[in-house]
DNA sequence: TAAACATATGAGCAGATGTTCATATGTTTA
DNA sequence: TAAACATATGAACATCTGCTCATATGTTTA
């Protein structure tokens, strides 16, 4: 495959993308959220986790834009951004499991 | 796709994983090796760093066998492990690039 | 084999990062 | 509108991380 070579800007907001798959909390929400978006506190109770520090895990995935969010009454569902999300994690698996 | 759900230590070594790309040294030596194999001292004056940083760093990179290397003479010759790599990276370029 | 060359490695330090705690913000309900 | 509920946020702290510096290890050459 061709590819250019990216300039600093690049490689610096690529590493910054990578960052955030790295932490195996980040990467424990994108799981749960895999197969169904779901609102914070119900986040933190599945992994176990105080409600602060998922979101503050949450407020830097959005950031990446690797997740979106829809306030729902009192309630916010955080969901998915797109597809990205599910192929890098899957090359990731890929190469552990070799 | 389907997909089982990792189980606590998968987890912990996918973070890990992403983790070894999430910074920008290492995203800038695999990007190096991309095309051809080089040696540790090239490396480090390609990328304008210390002879001692850049080996740091390819020990990093070979732990998580995302690079291999052999020996040649004096010098030791490092090379992209597999086409994890470039899938992984590519997939990020994309994500940023949206 | 001694010197030169190439790379690896350990300790130390400064900056980055993830969690907790307290509290602020925003929404719904009584 | 006050209370309850859900989430966000800032400060503080402990841990982790990447670089530097000095030096060790390994290979070739004179």
């Amino acid at each position: 495959m061709h590819r250019e070579l990216p300039n600093e800007d690049e490689l610096y907001d690529l590493a910054e993308l990578f960052k955030v798959f790295g932490d195996s909390t980040r990467i424990r929400i994108l799981f749960e959220l895999f197969d169904e978006e779901m609102n914070v506190g119900d986040i933190a109770d599945k992994l176990n986790m105080t409600q602060s520090a998922i979101s503050h895990q949450l407020k830097i995935l959005k950031q990446s834009k690797l997740v979106g969010n829809r306030r729902e009454g009192k309630q916010i569902m955080y969901f998915l951004a797109d597809d990205h999300v599910r192929t890098i994690i899957d090359q990731g698996i890929n190469h552990i499991e070799e």
